[in-house]
DNA sequence: GGAATAGGTGGACGTCGCGTCCAGTTATAA
DNA sequence: TTATAACTGGACGCGACGTCCACCTATTCC
């Protein structure tokens, strides 16, 4: 699926491990799942595992990348709000919605591999980065442009998300809450 | 300055630690600071550093304290745009631009202490909390305030003001932006 | 089909930071 | 001065990390 140089041992043993791996953070929070458990879980020598994932976050952020690149295609080429071709403070309200909807389904991903300063260096967050640049572009939002960008994509910190949550407050409530902040901002 | 019944010894001890950890931690990354080496460098034994602190975070928040409390005076108390009697948008730029200034003078400390989903623990965010919360209810929003609350305060992450600074971002820039967000949401 | 080899495997091992524990010490009260 | 409570500091056990290397196994080339 990633590499075609691959063995195929070498590749069964990747598979394992991504299915032990989203077992596991599935099962119990993020940081007391270890290398080792992962190796275990999978039937696999930890040399294995480092071979291919030098830590848990990088297997989090595999495991991740293909809800998040099916979201980056509905965003480039998708139907409108969420693709091309509507307002931008609209099309801003339902990738914020659609964010966090992933974050409701896969927030324990997220919460293992992008966490605080390293959400910043994942591709996704450049991509979205990328999104929101243009959508303040289209809505004619030139001052405070370079650091509005990542002001806008604070609030989808997974772990914000998580506290929220928490904190007693539904998905929706959220997802509302970001909508005034979207039609506000993109006016 | 803190317990009045701390035998002398104790006290001494204390602020020696509160003064070796500060060096550490404006001398290198929070991190790489471990417990062991404040001990050292205060001079005293892991077992009395762990007799008031639980961990290098607690030690870090302690330190950001006053620094924390000062700001808080001035949002109850202090003059406007700052303090009462200024309309809510400029207060919440104000109050944007002065926890920049604290970002930029310790945002070391912020960065040892308060990372991640912890920073949602301190007094200082639930202070915080209850100031933007009563400035969305002076503004005459009601529309998702529960959420939107947490959601601007989301752009002040300690993370994300390093992130910024060290991507070409200026001090200036951000506030910049984070005002522009200020005005757009309290209209 | 059989060697050669590049790549894959796994677990033992060294290292490091954490946090505890307790025997000895020192301030404070009686 | 003695009794007591509080404080001190370093030795220690633990657990996770990440490396290393001797041993396999799929693949390639003749």
């Amino acid at each position: 699926m990633r590499e075609q140089g691959e063995r195929a041992d070498a590749a069964k043993n990747r598979a394992r491990v991504l299915a032990a791996a989203a077992e596991l953070f599935r099962d119990r929070p993020a940081e007391t799942v270890t290398m080792e458990d992962i190796a275990r879980a999978a039937g696999v020598g930890k040399g294995t595992l480092y071979r291919r994932y030098p830590s848990r976050e990088a297997i989090a952020v595999a495991l991740l990348d293909d809800h998040e690149r099916a979201l980056q295609e509905q965003l480039i080429a998708g139907p409108p709000p969420l693709g091309p071709g509507a307002p931008p403070a609209e099309r801003l309200a339902t990738f914020y919605r659609a964010v966090t909807d992933l974050l409701e389904q896969h927030g324990h991903l997220a919460l293992a591999g992008e966490t605080g300063a390293r959400r910043f260096g994942t591709g996704a967050y450049g991509f979205w980065r990328a999104h929101v640049g243009s959508l303040l572009t289209a809505a004619g939002i030139a001052e405070g442009r370079a650091a509005l960008v990542d002001l806008l994509l604070a609030p989808l910190a997974p772990e914000l998300y998580r506290y929220q949550r928490d904190a007693g407050l539904s998905s929706r409530q959220i997802a509302d809450g970001l909508t005034v902040l979207a039609e506000r901002v993109l006016a």
